[in-house]
DNA sequence: GGATGTATGTTGACGGTGTCAAGATATAGC
DNA sequence: GCTATATCTTGACACCGTCAACATACATCC
């Protein structure tokens, strides 16, 4: 037959992940269904369970990519060193918001229940995540070095304060919880303040 | 037959109230389904919707009843007429943070994605949500005019940025995310500090 | 090159879900 | 007592995740 070429697909795990992602960002994670995302590939419906264990495999793989993703951004601010700690802070905040909310479904995936308390993250997701705050707390505690904050408070604790502000904020927009979007821009500059008035 | 006296049940709307928020203190929200719900109460699948349009307004109540249990704690913290703000807000994010952990599940189907993204939420439970932060806004903005909190941010914002740190840091926590319920104590008081270093 | 093993694909099936339509039954109002 | 209405029931449909059994293509070794 004509189509017997095509039995076998070639690179089917790589289009599942990329084909998810489209999918996710049209319709959130709840859009996405195993069956559907075959359908979509023009393939049966068991096929991907070939590829990825189950759903929380599929779902997990595609937060790492995110989290591959933000690693970048994050780097870039983490390689500088910053001479007035507000400046880094504002545009950092910035960056982190405008990351959450341009891909919001694949942000809400990368920190949501499906994964994190329904599922069960994976060994690499949960290292690819840890890694990424870790270097966060790092160059908190770097900046503390430097003086540019001030160390009566210690650096993780810092860290986590301060990344669980932009979650905090970054859930309320996403989620559509009283937030605008217009009002992105001005919360930076206040929690900016905040966390820099003390130092 | 002897069972034709309770082929009415009686007062079944409630009853699917509380046995659907112990469901869900039990197994979080994706563990409760319609059916499952009806089988508990040994009732057939579609009579919960003769009372419930659909699963999304039996979560939009269950969730009102939480914003309802909510307010009054937190209306106990707003009729205060603290002193010291540093010790009012304190014990604030501790009643907050204690509310959010201790019924973790009612936190997250409150303020989760399932009512706001994924379903619709109720006219009545924004009404309930945005009474709530309002009455925090209000506050804020009289502890302003008190000259307990400086003026040089809106109190829409500083309540805004405040709200959300406390929402972050209660999502990371109850989604399993880096953090432990141990370091709570901590994370208050440095949130604290951070918020009260400025004024 | 043909046999064999492995990776990858398929169909069929099971139990679960939300919810609509149509019918049965009990209560309430006239 | 009749009728309207509220409530509950069974049946059905379209989804979902995933397991088991089978089919096909490719890779490897003699």
């Amino acid at each position: 037959m004509a189509g017997k070429s095509n039995y076998h697909h070639g690179d089917l795990r790589q289009e599942l992940l990329t084909e998810a992602q489209v999918v996710i960002a049209e319709k959130g994670v709840e859009g996405l269904s195993m069956r559907g995302l075959a359908d979509r590939l023009e393939v049966s419906r068991t096929a991907p369970y070939h590829h990825f264990k189950d759903k929380n495999e599929l779902l997990c793989a595609i937060a790492e990519d995110g989290f591959r993703r933000w690693q970048v951004t994050l780097n870039s601010f983490l390689n500088q060193t910053p001479e007035s700690i507000e400046v880094w802070f504002e545009s950092f905040a910035r960056a982190y918001l405008d990351f959450a909310t341009e891909s919001a479904e694949h942000y809400d995936l990368m920190f949501g229940r499906p994964i994190w308390k329904q599922g069960k993250p994976t060994e690499s997701l949960k290292q690819l995540s840890y890694d990424a705050f870790q270097s966060y707390v790092d160059f908190v505690h770097q900046c503390q070095h430097q003086g540019l904050i001030s160390e009566d408070q210690s650096s993780l604790r810092l860290a986590q304060v301060s990344w669980g502000t932009l979650h905090g904020l970054c859930r309320f927009i996403n989620d559509g919880i009283y937030l605008d979007r217009d009002s992105v821009k001005d919360m930076c500059k206040s929690s900016v303040k905040l966390f820099t008035a003390c130092e």
